[in-house]
DNA sequence: TTGTAGGCGTTATCAA
DNA sequence: TTGATAACGCCTACAA
């Protein structure tokens, strides 16, 4: 039973193809009763037109592609189901790419965008540190939502929706100097051009505002690799840090996963949370509040940077707006893991 | 700057399309110098083939896809890492298609199988219950993996790769009976055909085996709709059976995450885990290795479970063998969530 | 080793 | 309201 095409479907009703096309893609010019009839005849053999084929042959469509760069982060999940509500609102077609951690996200997306005559991207995660001319590759609209962002990407010519790390994380570091802690330890990634980077960044901001200096022993590096940010790594640099016995009242984790793990290794190790350390993440997931104790960390605004990417990427597709840098505010979300001092 | 195809390389060379294919597509028959000349005009023109015409014309690919039902099951997550790595040793191409909860992945499979050629296919999740005569629309192999079993899946004529979910269930629940529990309460979905009905199943049997009746009273279900297995499901679930001051000592809750929010209504009441209650789950998620208490589950051998998958797969691609129905046991994690009384 | 031509399954443009 | 027919961009006999 070799598969059925658009010819076969003709010939079984006796009509053109072209007839059959029209009655398939519900487009005017076609009398209701043949219409119907090859509807009624494609439903009974199972017809289905092949994907590749009318992407070949349609000069235009209404895909939207959301490419996300790696696939285990929690964070991303609210904000996809946001961004397809969104795109099917607008009556476009949802398309999620995933892309590999050691994929290059662009390449995906020129491939793509001319596989699937797409209309827009959204680019979620990775660190996007593209040369200009590659970007410049990508010939329809393209957003980046909730990437760390870096300074030379203000001025680039596409458009962005982010918090800014910098600022979110020197808030909630702030915080915990506010609370009385002058020792605090931060669990940072080594090389990592992106959101690590930016959020060791508004540490070292804060800590200096508040008069604090800067310790270098209290930089805890996370392992490198690509599960740098799960919670196993978390709990392995939270654990250096007690048996090295490092000095400090509170603990700044650049991810709330990572948050997690560093409270399991301080809980495992006989020392309570917040009595004896304090413990601030970053990301604000659904689970950081369910936990116990609850996590003190910073709630990234998921819906509106979903909103905002998507009325962004149509000002661009239908008015042909130019290149828009839209910051959000974080929310300082306190938990019971951390305590005055 | 319109689209550059294979035609226009080959004029850019002066040689003909073929060739330029066959530098492509790295096939035999080509001098090496004018390959390396195609390849470098190639790169300078940034020409990128469209896979919608490759898939249309080419017979026959090296495409798996893997379905995935649920973005934001984070039980998936492992499995799929685990997937791609074993199509990719098969120097085959791995293809992630998520599957909206509302859409049909069998549709969904098969206009996928047309656009791109597919080899096979792996469906994780869901609630597989279709019809015979739709499932026969696939004409490559497939296999379901980490999907409920039921019965009448196990005379289907395609291959499954699945733990027990009655008898993992069991297992669980049995232990807690074992621990002393003779009023286990269980949070379960109402109204789900596969998971949920197992789960629940192999609940009452360990209650049946250890002389415990079955107390309707003592089911509490979780609200229904797509998030039904979400923490905050968990938590509103046990709330309740808090509320009502139900008489128990211990629950079953059929997912870890599920479990982490019931632990979370049990702590904020001010009871205590597992003085007061024992929680054990069911998945075994790296996470709940992390979170404390660290609850008693059923981890599912995830890395068995995909290699496994894979191996049948390409058994009927490669040697057209028959259906297999693989079970995996899963392994009882004691955490400490759980208490003897 | 290379080039020409036909066709993959659609849609779009005509003319009927 | 319909039906040929020419693309869409690529691969692949087959011929050169």
């Amino acid at each position: 039973m070799d598969t059925i095409t658009i010819k076969d479907v003709a010939k079984i009703c006796g009509v053109g193809v072209s007839t059959v096309s029209r009655a398939i893609n519900n487009k005017p010019g076609i009398n209701e009763e043949t219409k119907n009839k090859i509807l009624g005849v494609i439903k009974e053999n199972n017809y289905i037109p092949n994907n590749s084929a009318r992407n070949l042959k349609r000069s235009e469509t209404n895909n939207i592609a959301v490419l996300v760069k790696g696939i285990n982060n929690l964070f991303f999940s609210p904000v996809i189901t946001e961004l397809e509500r969104e795109i099917e609102k607008k009556k476009y077609t949802f398309i999620l790419q995933h892309v590999d951690e050691n994929q290059d996200e662009i390449e995906v997306a020129i491939e793509l965008e001319k596989e699937k005559r797409l209309k827009g991207i959204v680019f979620l995660g990775g660190y996007f540190s593209h040369p200009k001319d590659k970007l410049e590759k990508l010939t329809v609209p393209f957003v980046l939502s909730t990437v760390g962002m870096t300074d030379n990407m203000k001025n680039m010519e596409y458009s962005s929706v982010a918090v800014d790390d910098v600022k979110e994380s020197y808030k909630v570091v702030d915080y915990l100097c506010k609370l009385g802690h002058n020792k605090i330890a931060v669990l940072s990634a080594i090389c990592d051009e992106s959101i690590g980077k930016l959020r060791f960044e508004g540490y070292k901001k804060a800590l200096s505002d508040n008069n604090i200096e800067f310790n270098e022993k209290l930089v805890y590096y996370l392992q490198s690799g690509n599960d740098r940010y799960s919670i196993q790594s978390g709990y392995n640099a939270m654990k250096r840090l007690l048996e090295e016995k490092a000095d400090c009242t509170a603990i700044f984790a650049s991810t709330d996963l990572i948050a997690i793990g560093a409270c399991r290794a301080i809980l495992e190790n006989g020392y309570n949370i917040p009595d004896d350390y304090s413990v601030a993440g970053y990301d604000g997931l659904e689970l950081s509040r369910f936990i116990t104790p609850s996590l003190t960390t910073i709630r990234q605004p998921v819906e509106n940077i979903a909103k905002e990417t998507i009325r962004i990427l149509f000002d661009a597709i239908d008015n042909n707006e130019g290149s828009v840098h839209k910051v959000f505010a974080g929310e300082l979300i306190v938990g019971e893991s951390t305590r005055k001092i």
